[in-house]
RNA sequence: GGGCCUGUAGCUCAGUUGGUUAGAGCACUGUGCUGAUAACGCAGGGGUCAGAGGUUCGAAUCCUCUCAGGCCCA
């Protein structure tokens, strides 16, 4: 069967949508897994995405990896997973879910019910998991998708009656249950398809971990000033803050007076950026060797460090300078000590057991302290200190023993005892400070003032500080030591040092992800894992309401166990929130009942247990071991190595002490074409969907696995653009080709001992050297891809093929082109026809990984529907293998000297001003065969039909090749650096321009016989091998002549009336093949040509007809007027004027 | 302040263990070719390889410092 019609112009986005309706129907993927069970594992964890919003391009650039090495691995017989996941619960979702209710505060989310307010949030996230599954296939991953369809619908369910029994059609087969159960129960073994965090199994599995954890006394609840964000009412984990977290933004800072007492008329100067704070006011702290200067100004006395005097406002006059170690100790009157929880013992807070053994209040303990920390960049150098209302101000209250006002509740709202301010925001409070301030008299000034200051990574509400209690695992002591000298008793007690050494058995691609893990696990604080929230894991620690007592259940069977009320609401339910806050146990120290803590966890918990829910930890531990741990995970660095990365080792290292992956690929981040991050609002963002219909997959796919990956990715059309142009465009043009012309002359492969696995055959015998080059150059090609795929190198595998396709199209292609246009069916075309559907299919194979549609496309015509016992996709065929046998390195290297004789020769004819059209006599060519291969260059014997290949670019008549100093070259010896550098060491410059100065050419005959030579080096003769000494040549200047690297190439220059006269036959033919085209003319067919003319040009037509009809598929080639109806020009050529007319036949 | 990454042509980027004249693509200019034609070939301009110092016969490459950008931690 002849191959389809291929028409070179490709709607490539149509035919990739086309290819995954195949895939769909062909059950692609499924055929692939049952083909490769049974093979070696390659075990892939994806790393969950989160289920919030439509996939972005940067996604995009990770799933292009991730699908790469499974194809990869697939086509190298392993069997795989196909499971990916996505991030349901915690605080981004319920965020979302907030503003569709249009909601401001958590109160609305208490009045609105949590029970619906939770089934809303796992409606959004069905909802968007079904929206990044389309994007994803339409991305080309494969992967055990859900039907996304019928994800969005179970969200429906969930909102129309979470309780009713529904059946859900799945992937592994089909599911009852309740559609709150069924929902639980996503990507277990028995439903299938994607993994959902927020899924039964994920949930107790991290309770298992919790438990593990609390076994070990490494959980603990601890009191702490936490980043807090008043709009979502929850602590900040340190985890969260950072990248996302900061803002440029401007607020009103204020410097003020605190009035010394015992010291009449003089006052601390001090600086602040939040008003609010200073109701909570407890001390002031100093630099202890800083210089502080006590200042006259008007009538008063300030006191403020040396370097920050420029805040003062008109003249003052320095009366004095002091350490601020002096001032240790001194007291003044705080700005609001008229403010009840100022007076209050051991300040204000909800969490008493802080504060119960401080006996002063505010108002008692106002004192100068010192801190190292206090510095004169900003303020006054001198800070006020409010232990309830910063995170460093906490730890030096608790280091002094000072009280702690906690002025706001967890929405930012001043609570009680705060008189005239209770009830406000602290966004409101800055105006009323200001004016009470100035009416007490203590207000010196308020500026604008410009800062990073931290907001809320989610809802970019400006953060505030408060001191709560939340839950933490302990990360261990930092030893002031190196980890070789760790006692083991040490690293047990420190997870911390475990983890590290679990980190050590990672390959991390590239390798300073390792070096960038280990710096924050040696700077990572406590795991802050609590928050105070609804929607997410229900953190299974119960309290006791009497004693405090507190236990941490590890499974759902426990919990039944130890439940003493409540479970019956529970049964049946996902243990989230509400339900799972009815169940009560006893307290095993009391006898009182305990209560769940209302908490819920940090979601990269939820992350960072898939290495164990998803590989069955807990129902099926031969599964788990059979795929634990990954051969291979992959996320974007930025961001990950405290997040998931983190999380994973974390976990791990808790429940098995053993890395949960073998290696780790980072990449950077994905960035606007002008290297600016892509923002919405900045007009430079561009959304998955319309990348993929504007550039198609394939591209984006190809653009993103040619970078390398610890750059970061600047994407956009123009990039995308350049790819398909370089790429894809020629490779289907190729393909074309072969396509159309199998079809004129009905060839097809021969098929003799056909393999599905690797269709394309063994590789064709061929006598044509082009042939022979071309294979070489593939099958080399294949073993450097196999490489680079092999080190996790995407990159250098597409730097290996890109050239492949460049050789492939601008060399092997338009130098075989005569060979498949002539019409007999001789040998030579067979083995051209053999070598272009070998390169092809087998070229395919190698790019199904990286452009899995195009590839595809190629295979279905090529052999799709062939030959008998085909595979029904590319991606189910083998890895191609390299045939060692083909890659010739010879016969490279001779193409390439070849090929750099025709473009030197071109550049010559450049230079001399002559058009290629015009044949010339001679091509003289020199190689410096030192630098060359050992072959016979030097000698000058190319093979003869490369010659032909030269002569025919250059459109000369013969090639000689020069070998001595002749007009074209001179000699020039240089010492072999490598060889004599070590060897003369200081001495080698001196070596070299003796060299110089030596007779070149009787150099150049004892190098060429293999004798040693000696040189004089200042006053001792040294010997010199043959080798160690390189011949140089250096071509002459000339009109005619180019040169590179040894090789110096010249044309001859005289155009005699034989070759003018060749030459405009070249041009008349090329003048009638316009014409062909511009009439309409198909390819094949034959024509009449007329032509009348007065010039020289007649004899031309006379002396080149058979050439001219040859090359015009002119069956008459006639002197005359053209019939009428046939297509006719005017032509000028070099002034000659004439008449010519075609004319199908 | 500490850790990590990056700095090479106008732009985007390659550059193997240190080695002989630092490359590609895009853009620009010139030119050629014309059945890959929404292409292609050849040539040209354009480089203090961020800067300084050091090691070495020899440094874009190794070391130190500085500067700039990015990420992370304090």
């Amino acid at each position: 069967m002849t191959f389809k019609e291929v028409l070179n112009k490709v709607d490539f986005v149509a035919q990739e949508k086309a290819i995954l309706n195949f895939w769909d129907e062909d059950k692609s993927l499924e055929k692939l897994r049952a083909l490769r069970a049974g093979g070696p594992t390659w075990s892939f964890i994806d790393g969950p995405i989160t289920a919030n919003n439509p996939m972005g391009v940067h996604h995009g650039w990770g799933r292009t990896y991730k699908d790469l090495y499974n194809r990869y691995y697939a086509m190298k017989g392993h069997e795989l997973r196909y499971q990916q996941g996505f991030d349901c619960q915690g605080l981004w979702v319920e965020v979302e879910v907030e503003k569709e209710l249009e909601f401001t505060s958590k109160k609305d989310i208490e009045a609105y019910g949590l029970e619906k307010f939770i089934l809303r949030c796992k409606e959004r996230v069905l909802r968007f998991a079904a929206v990044q599954t389309g994007q994803s296939k339409r991305l080309g991953y494969w992967m055990e998708w859900n039907d996304p369809e019928k994800l969005a619908w179970l969200g429906e369910q969930l909102l129309q009656d979470a309780q009713k029994v529904i059946e859900y059609e799945a992937p592994a087969g089909g599911v009852e249950g309740t559609a709150e159960q069924v929902v639980g129960r996503l990507g277990m073994p028995e439903v299938g398809g994607s993994y959902f965090t927020f899924s039964d199994e994920n949930n107790y599995m991290i309770w298992a971990f919790l438990k593990k954890t609390w076994e070990k006394g490494w959980l603990y609840k601890g009191a702490d000033s936490m980043p807090w964000c008043p709009r979502c009412a929850t602590g900040i984990s340190q985890h969260e803050i950072v990248t996302d977290g900061y803002a440029e933004l401007t607020h009103q800072s204020v410097t003020l007076r605190f009035p010394l007492r015992g010291r009449e008329g003089e006052s601390l100067l001090v600086w602040t950026t939040t008003p609010w704070t200073l109701t909570s006011n407890v001390a002031a702290a100093v630099g202890p060797e800083l210089d502080y200067d006590k200042v006259r100004q008007g009538d008063e006395i300030l006191y403020l460090s040396k370097g920050t005097l420029g805040t003062l406002v008109g003249e003052h006059e320095v009366l004095e300078t002091l350490k601020g170690k002096d001032m240790e100790g001194w007291t003044y009157d705080g700005p609001f000590d008229d403010l009840p929880a100022a007076q209050m013992q051991g300040g204000r807070t909800e969490l008493k057991e802080l504060i119960e053994d401080i006996e002063q209040s505010a108002v008692e303990a106002h004192r100068v302290i010192l801190w190292d920390e206090v510095g004169e960049d900003e303020g006054t150098g001198i800070v006020h200190i409010a232990p309830g209302c910063g995170a460093e101000d906490y730890h030096l209250g608790r280091e002094y023993g000072l009280p702690i006002i906690v002025p706001i509740d967890e929405e930012g709202v001043i609570v009680e005892g705060f008189d005239w301010l209770t009830g406000m925001g602290v966004a409101e409070v800055p105006e009323p400070i200001f004016e009470n301030l100035k009416g007490k008299g203590l207000l010196y000034n308020v500026t604008a003032y410009t800062h990073r200051y931290p907001t809320c990574w989610r809802c970019k509400t400006e953060l505030v500080w408060r001191v709560v209690d939340e839950w933490f695992i302990n990360m261990g002591q930092t030893y002031d030591k190196p980890r070789e000298a760790l006692t083991q008793a040490e690293k047990d007690a420190s997870l911390r040092y475990q983890i590290m050494d679990v980190t050590d058995q990672v390959r991390w691609v590239p390798e300073f992800g390792h070096a960038r893990e280990m710096d924050w696990l040696r700077n990572m604080h406590d795991w802050m894992i609590s928050k105070k929230r609804y929607w997410g894991l229900a953190l299974p620690i119960w309290v006791c309401e009497d004693c405090e007592a507190h236990e941490v259940m590890g499974s759902e069977v426990e919990l039944k166990a130890r439940a003493v009320a409540g479970w019956d609401e529970f049964q049946g339910h996902t243990p989230h929130r509400p339900y799972v806050d009815a169940v009560k146990l006893a307290c095993q120290a009391c006898e009182g009942k305990m209560s769940r803590i209302p908490d819920v966890g940090n979601p990269w918990l939820d992350a960072g247990i898939v290495a164990f829910s998803t590989l069955r930890y807990r129902q099926d531990p031969d599964y788990w071991k059979k795929w634990y741990p990954a051969d291979w995970i992959s996320e974007s660095f930025p961001g990950q190595f405290r997040n998931w990365f983190y999380s994973l080792l974390a976990m791990s290292t808790v429940l098995t002490d053993e890395a949960p992956f073998k290696e780790l690929f980072g990449y950077a981040l994905l960035l606007a074409e002008d290297g600016s991050e892509m923002h919405k609002s900045a007009g430079n963002s561009i959304e998955f969907n319309e990348a993929a219909d504007k550039m198609g997959v394939d591209v984006m796919r190809w653009l993103y696995c040619g970078q390398k990956p610890e750059n970061n990715l600047l994407f956009g059309y123009h990039r995308a653009d350049e790819v398909r142009r370089r790429l894809l465009i020629p490779l289907w043009n190729v393909y074309s080709f072969l396509a159309t012309y199998a079809r004129l002359d009905e060839w097809t492969p021969t098929w003799v001992n056909f393999d599905p696995a690797h269709p394309e055959g063994s590789t064709p015998e061929s006598e044509n050297p082009l042939d022979r080059w071309m294979l070489a150059r593939l099958n080399q090609t294949v073993e450097r891809v196999t490489e680079a795929l092999d080190a996790t190198d995407a990159f250098g595998a597409t730097l290996a093929v890109e050239p492949l396709i460049d050789d492939l199209t601008n060399w092997y292609v338009r130098r075989s082109r005569r060979r498949f246009w002539r019409s007999e069916q001789d040998g030579d075309k067979q083995a051209a026809y053999a070598t272009l559907y070998h390169v092809l299919v087998k070229l395919a194979r190698l790019l199904a990984p990286f452009t899995p549609f195009v590839a595809e496309e190629i295979y279905q015509n090529l052999v799709g529907g062939q030959v008998e016992g085909a595979r029904s996709s590319v991606h189910h065929t083998d890895w191609p293998l390299a045939d060692g046998k083909a890659v010739d390195e010879a016969l490279i290297e001779e193409m390439g000297l070849a090929r750099q004789i025709a473009s030197l020769g071109l550049s010559a004819r450049g230079n001399a001003g002559i058009k290629v059209r015009q044949p010339l006599a001679a091509v003289l060519v020199h190689v410096e065969n030192a630098s060359r291969s050992p072959s016979e260059f030097g000698e000058a014997k190319l093979h003869e039909s490369l010659i032909e290949i030269i002569l025919d670019e250059l459109n000369v008549k013969n090639l000689r090749f020069v070998t001595g100093a002749t007009e074209l070259v001179s000699y020039k010896l240089q010492p072999d650096n490598a060889k004599l550098g070590p060897r003369f060491g200081a001495d080698f410059p001196k070596l070299r321009a003796a060299l110089e100065g030596m007779d070149a050419a009787a150099v150049k005959a004892k190098v060429d016989a293999g004798e040693s030579v000696v040189v004089k080096v200042g006053k001792e003769a040294h010997e010199l091998a043959a080798d160690e000494i390189l011949v140089k040549s250096e071509p002459v200047e000339g009109l005619a002549v180019s040169a590179e690297k040894g090789l110096t190439v010249a044309v001859d220059a005289e155009i005699t009336v034989a070759l003018k006269a060749e030459g405009l036959a070249r041009e008349l033919v090329r003048r009638i093949q316009d014409m062909r085209k511009s009439a309409d003319f198909n390819i094949e067919d034959r024509i009449a040509t007329y032509y009348q003319t007065e010039s020289e040009l007649g004899k031309v037509f006379v002396e080149w007809g058979d050439y001219i009809k040859a090359e015009t598929l002119s069956e008459v080639l006639e002197a005359g007027g053209a019939p009428a109806g046939a297509y006719t020009e005017e032509l000028d050529i070099e002034g000659q004027k004439l008449t010519v007319g075609v004319e199908r036949r």
